[in-house]
DNA sequence: CACGATTACTTGTGAAATGCAAGTTAAATT
DNA sequence: AATTTAACTTGCATTTCACAAGTAATCGTG
C-alpha cells in the first residue's frame, strides 16, 4: 500500500537525482500549474488541459511532498480544501521549467505564446517575479 | 510492434511538449552521456552508472531519433557500430540539463562535483563549450 | 439541523510500460 | 573458419498508468 521511495539514487549524478524526482509525464506540469497559473488545490490541477487522472494526481502530490518540493496544508477557511504550495526547493525549479519551455517553443509548434514571449524577452526578470510572488 | 508517437500533444503548452518528449527516467540521462561524456555508441550508453536495460535503451534511442533530438548513422570504420550524435535540437537541450544539475546539486547530496562546480562557476561558458565541441 | 453539493481523495480493473535474462544477426578480428 | 563484438530483439514477470466509479469529510442552504 504505502509506496516506498528508493533509499538511494541509482547513481550519484545530480541529473539522475533530478530525473528520479521529476522524470515522469505529470510532475513538472503540476509544478507549472502552481508556478505560472497560481493553482493551489486538487480541483484546480484537475482542470488543466492535459487531464490528469485523480489517482495519479493524488500520488504525484504525495511524491512531490515527500521530496520536499511542495507542502500541503488544510485550508482554514474551507476545511474540505487542501492548499498546496511550493517550498523553496520547488521555487528553485523555475529555471528548469523556463529552459524547457524555451526549448520546446524553439523546436516545436506550441501555444501559450504569451508566456513564451515573456521568457524570450527577459528570462531573468520572469524568474525574479516568480520568486517574489512566492515569497509573499 | 511499431510504436506510434501521438499525432498531437496532449495540450499546446510548450512545457507539455517537453515533458512528452523527455519526461521519463532515461532520455535525459542518455543525452547527458552524449553531451558531457561524449558517448556515441550503444555499448557506451549501456556502461553508464544507472544500468539501463538493452531493450529500453534501444527504444529510447529510436524515440529520440524520431523526435529529431539525436541522429544515428553507421560507423564507416566499423560496420557493427552505430554512431549516435546530437542534432541542433539536441544540443539546445544543454541549458535544460544544466539547470537540472544545478537544482539537484543545491538540494540533494550528489556526486559529480567537478561538473557541478564548473557549472556553478560559469554556466554560460560551460554551455558555449558544449556547443563548440558539437559543432566540430 | 437536514440535505444536497463540493472537495479530495480511494478502489477496481484492464492496458501499457518497465526490467531482467536470454537469444539473434551482421560485421570484424584471429 | 571460428571466435568475438556490437547492436539489437524476444519472452515474460512485475510495475505503473489510465479510466470509471465510489467514498468520507466538510460546506452552503432552507
Amino acid at each position: 500500500m504505502s509506496k516506498k521511495r528508493p533509499a538511494a539514487w541509482r547513481s550519484g549524478c545530480p541529473l539522475n537525482a533530478s530525473v528520479e524526482m521529476l522524470g515522469d509525464r505529470w510532475s513538472l506540469l503540476i509544478l507549472r500549474d502552481m508556478m505560472v497559473r497560481g493553482y493551489r488545490t486538487f480541483k484546480e490541477f484537475l482542470g488543466s488541459d492535459e487531464k490528469i487522472a485523480t489517482n495519479i494526481l493524488a500520488e504525484r502530490l504525495k511524491r512531490l511532498e515527500e521530496y520536499g518540493i511542495i507542502a500541503a496544508k488544510r485550508d482554514l477557511k474551507d476545511g474540505r480544501k487542501t492548499i498546496y504550495t511550493l517550498t523553496a526547493k520547488g521555487i528553485d525549479l523555475a529555471p528548469v521549467l523556463a529552459e524547457m519551455v524555451l526549448w520546446a517553443a524553439a523546436h516545436e509548434k506550441t501555444g501559450n505564446q504569451a508566456l513564451v514571449r515573456q521568457l524570450q524577452r527577459d528570462k531573468e526578470q520572469f524568474l525574479r517575479e516568480i520568486k517574489k510572488r512566492w515569497n509573499e
